[in-house]
DNA sequence: CAGGTATATACACAGTTAAGTATATACAGG
DNA sequence: CCTGTATATACTTAACTGTGTATATACCTG
């Protein structure tokens, strides 16, 4: 699954991401801090990477992993038309796109 | 898979909260718009439904199902912290953040 | 070079789930 | 009532995906 959303469905990866917001780290690192096994680590972090919301800088044997924000942008941009259902400036336009853009499917008109 | 993450990574979930995202719609409606089988539509309407995603209204034998903000409030929630990474405001305080925030390496375990 | 550290990968397995098909329930209208 | 419409649900199946275990690769230090 290489939709965005598909990669943060999982809880694991969301931590690592979570990690990674505040500051890069090396594996090790995210393996103690989230007390995960190793293996674990890398093939999540491979996830991340081949979907580009991670990119990794070596240096010597470390990997060191830091946020690409391209796909979580993606979800952002994702959310845009739900925001106004919380986004406090409820006017009149809202309930009003809702009550009327409907499409009577090729039928008499109901109600 | 409860989370809000795990419930929006399916694509025809998306779609259905899309078309619930300008109005409401009958499941009918869905069904024909998004051109999929009808028990496909209720099964993945019920899984949002049970997320909270979505509210329903019974109108005759209709089931009118509108979007219920709140899992979705929380998906842009955890958003939050990765904002800094692509909106603009690309301040010192960034790259600093990002350098110096690392885990004093050794020395002693942690805790 | 040996030995240790850091990370990646291969493989088998188990749990989850979306899709398809068939059927059940509820209501409306003649 | 009977029939058609609208929606939900049960069950099976095939595909995926994360985990654990074991191993491979790369690099550093003495």
């Amino acid at each position: 699954m290489e939709s965005a959303f598909g990669i943060i469905a999982e809880p694991n990866r969301r931590a690592i991401l979570n990690l990674l917001a505040s500051s890069e780290r090396s594996v090790g690192e995210i393996e103690r801090k989230l007390r995960m096994p190793q293996p674990s680590v890398s093939k999540h972090l491979r996830v991340l990477r081949q979907a580009g919301f991670v990119e990794a800088r070596v240096e010597a044997q470390r990997r060191v992993y830091r946020i690409s924000p391209e796909p979580l942008k993606e979800v952002d941009a994702w959310l845009a038309p739900f925001r106004r259902y919380w986004s406090g400036h409820v006017d009149a336009l809202e309930r009003h796109l809702d009550r009327m853009e409907r499409v009577p499917p090729r039928k008499g008109k109901k109600r």
